[in-house]
DNA sequence: TCTGGGGTCCTAGGACCC
DNA sequence: TCTGGGGTCCTAGGACCC
């Protein structure tokens, strides 16, 4: 069988054990820029505050209600997932980190409830975050069952194992609550009369692979308990790798974007070395805001091929800001840009150049590896490229930061005795 | 009037996930 | 005034090969 192990509000519930004061009360957290709600503590979406809402929209709700705002904290976040998940691997060996807040386990208990109440325990005791676990045969289904879990089990743990339950549970699941089915398909199932998980398994399957993809047929099967999706315990190297800002402020001057870009870029090659990946492909993009109707709109991006796959800060940087000026127009102001590396192959497989016009790319290596390690020591950023400048007054807005209570030796919690 | 039967590779766009 | 930041996979269509 495998169990879903998800977080409740994750992100919510990170900030909430370091502040004990907050129990019972809203809280929601925002993305970077504070622009949206991304994470909402039980109390908060009882109060209606959607996923995904603008945050100034909502401001008198926020003030009227005393919910507590917090501005997205990915360093202690992803510190807090670590030590779940470390929990959870020495749980079971068979172990699928899915994303952040949520891991599939094969487990092989003869008493499934037992075992993930028992887990569920450790979880919030040793780490204070609170998770529901559901229990069946398929991925899919443990989505399934795990959603009931969250929603309405006191115990927090459900096992979808006997059949007359599994069917009772998919005539309860609609079709866009099923793991996969997003709103076009759910729309379009709806249109033709199936509303349910249940409805969806009565289906000729030819139909749902004509009418749809082979993504959709393979759902549809691990409903009906035929394992499709296998666990994935093995960690997969990114095949691209983004990294994007939206910034506090728009920016018109070329030199400040050529400055966001060469960091993008540099924060995109760390990555790369990180997985031990050369890119043999960087792409670039700049637009203004849309959500701006009285403003001009533009959107630029281009791509360029390298000759030789690399991970090395200035002839990525050198490439991005190459693409950037064939992009760029003055007149607009830009509310976000964005560097992608693609067509990753591993560093020791990279394909060397006859007409390669770099020599000593070793020496590159050594310079990248070196800056990496005062960089791990130091703190990000220490040692950078000139052209990462230095005042950074595109940075993005964090106005309701939390303390990294678990990562940094400063902002280690207090206690007033 | 009638125009074959296999393939591969690449790209853009659309769907989905957290 | 103020609207996030990452990813994956599949398909159709176009280009090419013999």
């Amino acid at each position: 069988m495998i169990a879903l192990v998800d977080c409740n509000n994750f992100y919510a519930s990170c900030e909430r054990i370091f502040r004990p004061d907050l129990e019972r009360k809203p809280i929601v957290v925002l993305s970077n820029n504070d622009g949206c709600v991304i994470a909402r503590s039980n109390e908060a979406k009882r109060l209606g505050i959607q996923m995904g809402e603008p945050a100034f929209k909502k401001k008198e709700v926020f003030q009227k209600n005393d919910i507590k705002v917090f501005s997205t904290n990915f360093v202690l976040y992803g510190d807090m997932s670590k030590r779940v998940m470390s929990i959870l691997r020495k749980n079971s060996k068979d172990i699928e980190i899915y994303s952040i807040d949520e891991a599939f386990l094969k487990c092989y208990n003869e008493d499934l409830e037992n075992y993930a109440v028992n887990l569920r325990d450790k979880v919030k005791q040793w780490t204070g975050i609170p998770v529901s676990i559901g229990i069946a045969k398929t991925k899919v289904l443990a989505k399934i069952a795990n959603r009931i879990a969250k929603k309405y089990k006191k115990s927090g743990a459900f096992v979808l194992d006997r059949q007359e339950i599994i069917e009772k549970a998919l005539k309860f699941t609609y079709v866009e609550d099923i793991w996969g089915i997003g709103r076009n398909y759910a729309k379009t199932l709806r249109e033709y009369g199936i509303h349910t998980a249940y409805d969806l398994t009565c289906i000729e399957e030819s139909w749902i692979k004509r009418k749809f993809s082979v993504v959709v047929l393979k759902i549809v099967q691990e409903l009906k308990g035929i394992n499709c999706l296998e666990l994935e315990s093995e960690y997969k190297k990114k095949k691209n790798i983004c990294t994007s800002r939206s910034f506090g402020q728009p920016i018109s001057d070329y030199n400040k974007l050529k400055e966001a870009v060469s960091t993008f870029a540099v924060r995109c090659c760390e990555k790369l070395r990180k997985q031990k990946t050369c890119a043999s492909e960087i792409r670039i993009f700049i637009y203004t805001n849309p959500f701006n109707p009285r403003q001009r709109q533009y959107y630029g991006t281009r791509s360029i091929k390298l000759d030789h796959a690399t991970n090395d800060n200035h002839i990525i940087i050198q490439e991005a800001i190459k693409a950037l000026k064939l992009i760029y127009k003055k007149g607009y102001s830009y509310k976000k840009a964005g560097v992608i590396v693609g067509k990753l192959i591993n560093d020791n497989e990279v394909q060397l150049s006859l007409f390669d016009q770099i020599y000593n790319r070793e020496k590159y290596t050594k310079i990248s590896k070196t800056i990496d390690k005062i960089n791990n020591n130091m703190g990000r950023d220490k040692l950078r490229i000139a052209t990462q400048g230095f005042d950074r007054n595109w940075k993005m807005k964090q106005e309701q930061l939390s303390p990294c209570y678990t990562t940094r030796i400063d902002e280690i919690l207090t206690v007033k005795i």
